[in-house]
DNA sequence: ATCGTAACGGCACTGAGTGCCACTAGCAAT
DNA sequence: ATTGCTAGTGGCACTCAGTGCCGTTACGAT
């Protein structure tokens, strides 16, 4: 491929002639040009490197791997949830902090439409990508285990109801963001996953107990209700709905 | 590292002067010696292939990858879920076929609980083999959310809960997965599982219709608790409880 | 015994990622 | 202005995973 190169010690060809601070950036833009142009795995790094106009061994001292650079900062991005998550209102229902954190993960999504928009065409189409996208929103998840572990410690199967609570939210979350990329950034994501982390809340507070604060009134409830299910499936439901509004 | 080797073309050294149908098996036997020996980094194809006394070129017939000799035919135990889940009562509970298909998976750790308990081992200390590994459990995953999206096809934000549930069954999956690795095999797994998504089941059920063959009959239920939840709240949950069972 | 096929081993090659080192631009102290 | 230090850089050589190609060999069929 390469004609006749490589005869001088290479007099710095190309453009920046000493980089500032924006290799990182030049890196990150020549490769994610010649990614959309000839694709990710026919992209070599040398050829990136060429491109920003800076030497291989660079590349590998801004991006640990050729597929980091189309994630950048994703630890950064979880530290913040981390902390986002510590500094949580300890009172707070704790399936309604993990949406909060769920919302502020997708908004970091919602802030650049066309950088994520590129992205996801990029990890649909490449398996290593994918991969290793799976893995980054797995450690999400692992954060909000954590989180409702701690939250919910003490009440039976607290480290079950935590895994898939936590899994809950990240597939909500994860759905909500699905949706937006398909809509090409034009949903109103926010909304969606308010109404989806609602819905999950909604459904697991309904069984398991999320620490919302409780109340001290006392209340006697009678309903009657018409409905097509058997009688059995109806005593069924209620006293399951109401057995841990005992608690 | 090799002292005076590569002389003669080979004289087949070793073992093995020509494999039968065990060469995968003895490929697979000596790697996970050698990786228990020195760690998965640090152990070369070279030095499997030698081990088991085969050439580099052969073992990459039967791995794709090094990686691959960990997670041995991950891609037949997906396409027996899939072929389960086809296979499966229409009519039944779709959370319950979906438990249904978790224990099947998780019976396949049972089989072999050294096997497991080794390759657990490994995925925990190797961050390329932990990440392959979330990437193999999200195939399921998706399996069961495409297997979710189907039964609740036409049903209020389908796609919301397909997600969600099947997040929330492949979590409980490895949850109690988790706690019989912890245990070094002893928890009665199947048990713990059948109980985590029954809960799970419960929890979604109570919210979300989830296909149950309906019944015909009908039925007035009156119900009267003592609770130290707020009249509101009570009031919430038994409309709720309720509300699916109307449909 | 011979032929055909499929598996095998060796070889060479690409490309990712790493360690090492020499070079240089920029800055501080004198 | 000169000197000296430091940090960023680029080149080089190396290891190792993974692939394509090809000659060879074991084995079953006839």
């Amino acid at each position: 491929m390469s004609e006749a190169v490589a005869a001088a010690p290479k007099p710095r060809s190309g453009r920046t002639p000493h980089g500032r601070r924006k290799v990182r950036s030049a890196i990150a833009v020549a490769a994610l040009e010649k990614f959309a142009e000839q694709g990710f795995e026919a992209t070599t790094v040398d050829q990136i490197a060429e491109a920003a106009g800076v030497g291989r061994r660079t590349f590998f001292r801004y991006f640990r791997s050729k597929e980091d650079v189309v994630f950048p900062g994703h630890d950064e991005r979880l530290a913040e949830v981390v902390e986002l998550l510590e500094g949580a209102d300890p009172d707070a229902d704790a399936l309604l902090v993990l949406g909060e954190a769920a919302e502020f993960v997708l908004g970091m999504y919602l802030e650049e439409p066309e950088v994520s928009l590129k992205r996801s065409e990029l990890t649909r189409q490449v398996p290593s990508l994918r991969d290793k996208e799976i893995a980054s929103i797995d450690r999400y998840q692992r954060v909000f285990a954590r989180y409702l572990r701690a939250r919910f410690a003490g009440q039976p199967d607290a480290e079950l109801h935590a895994a898939v609570a936590a899994a809950a939210v990240v597939a909500a979350h994860n759905h909500v963001l699905r949706q937006w990329l398909r809509s090409g950034g034009e949903l109103d994501a926010r909304a969606a996953l308010r109404h989806a982390t609602d819905q999950v809340a909604e459904a697991l507070a309904g069984q398991w107990p999320t620490g919302e604060s409780e109340q001290d009134d006392e209340a006697v409830v009678v309903a009657a209700v018409r409905t097509s299910a058997s009688a059995g499936v109806v005593l069924k439901h209620v006293r399951e709905a109401l057995r841990d509004l005992e608690r």
